[in-house]
DNA sequence: AAAGCGTGGTC
DNA sequence: TGACCAAGCTT
């Protein structure tokens, strides 16, 4: 049996009860959820994603509320401009695909926060169609299995035909198997510890019959975060999300000593639509 | 095309 | 303890 085979057969008996994957759950739900988790795990996804079908069970529902609401809705799960463009995708989709989330990969790609890896995954997961899907975890996967590597690189336009050569031939099959190799690669083929004794093409990983050399390439950096804008524009969002009310810039102080990089942030949250200032010079996250 | 963009859990 | 990591996108 062909590995891409092997792997839909696993998938079958190890896979997540996750809630996007429950039948019945429509495109938009899908879309919601790959957005959520573009950089954020599954664990701290799961609770909002359920508040926001509760809440905003179509792309309608988003649209009509102002970015406040989604930018408090959107909580803690980090990168909140996904949550602005993810309302901006919601306006999209009712002006232009009459409130439906679009089923191919280039409406989709148009759309606000959607890339190659989310438009695919909407298109695959949502609408069943047999896409390459190709994210962080399945690029490791290719890495091992294909490519004897033990770490992936980045991204590069190769990585559809590494997947597409995997891909079983039955149209349903290349459906599961896109989900399939991504689960693979979140629960046995991990980054730093790989479960290989229970992986389901451990006989034929190029990785594994090298002797699972060691990682030779320049090392990835891993970006700081403490003292950095990020964590600056963090703080400030924390205290704008938890205001009642629109405060001036004093009530912004304690979120950060340096009041040069305090104000710098702050410009950068106006920027990017994050905060608003009000006629009176208050700030407030965006009605 | 490399860098910026949040947050929290893990080892 | 701090480096590493987590279903990327945008500019």
């Amino acid at each position: 049996m062909a590995a891409g085979e092997a792997i839909v057969d696993w998938y079958v008996t190890a896979a997540r009860d996750l809630p996007w994957r429950r039948p019945g759950v429509d495109a938009w739900a899908v879309l919601v959820s790959e957005v959520m988790l573009q950089q954020t795990p599954v664990a701290r996804v799961e609770p909002i994603w359920r508040e926001w079908m509760a809440r905003w069970p179509t792309p309608a529902d988003l649209a009509a509320v102002p970015p406040a609401d989604v930018i408090r809705a959107w909580g803690k799960l980090g990168y909140p401009r996904r949550a602005l463009r993810l309302r901006e995708a919601a306006v999209a989709v009712v002006e232009r695909h009459g409130g439906v989330v679009p089923a191919d990969v280039p409406a989709l790609e148009a759309l606000p926060g959607v890339g190659t890896y989310t438009a695919r995954a909407v298109a695959c997961f949502g609408y069943g169609q047999p896409q390459p899907v190709v994210d962080t975890n399945v690029r490791r996967v290719m890495a091992r299995v294909l490519h004897g590597r033990a770490e992936a690189g980045n991204a590069r336009a190769a990585d559809l035909t590494d997947v597409a050569s995997l891909t079983p031939t039955d149209t349903d099959r290349a459906t599961r198997f896109s989900v399939a190799v991504m689960e693979l690669g979140a629960l046995v083929c991990v980054a730093r510890v790989p479960r290989c004794a229970v992986c389901p093409v451990r006989d034929r990983c190029a990785w594994r019959l090298a002797g699972s050399p060691a990682h030779d390439g320049p090392p990835r950096r891993v970006q700081k975060f403490a003292g950095t804008d990020r964590q600056v524009r963090g703080r400030l969002l924390d205290v704008l999300r938890a205001a009642p009310e629109p405060v001036d810039s004093a009530a912004l102080e304690p979120a950060w000593d340096d009041a040069v990089q305090r104000s710098r942030c702050l410009d950068s949250l106006l920027t990017d639509g994050l905060v608003e200032q009000t006629a009176d010079g208050l700030f407030t996250l965006p009605a």
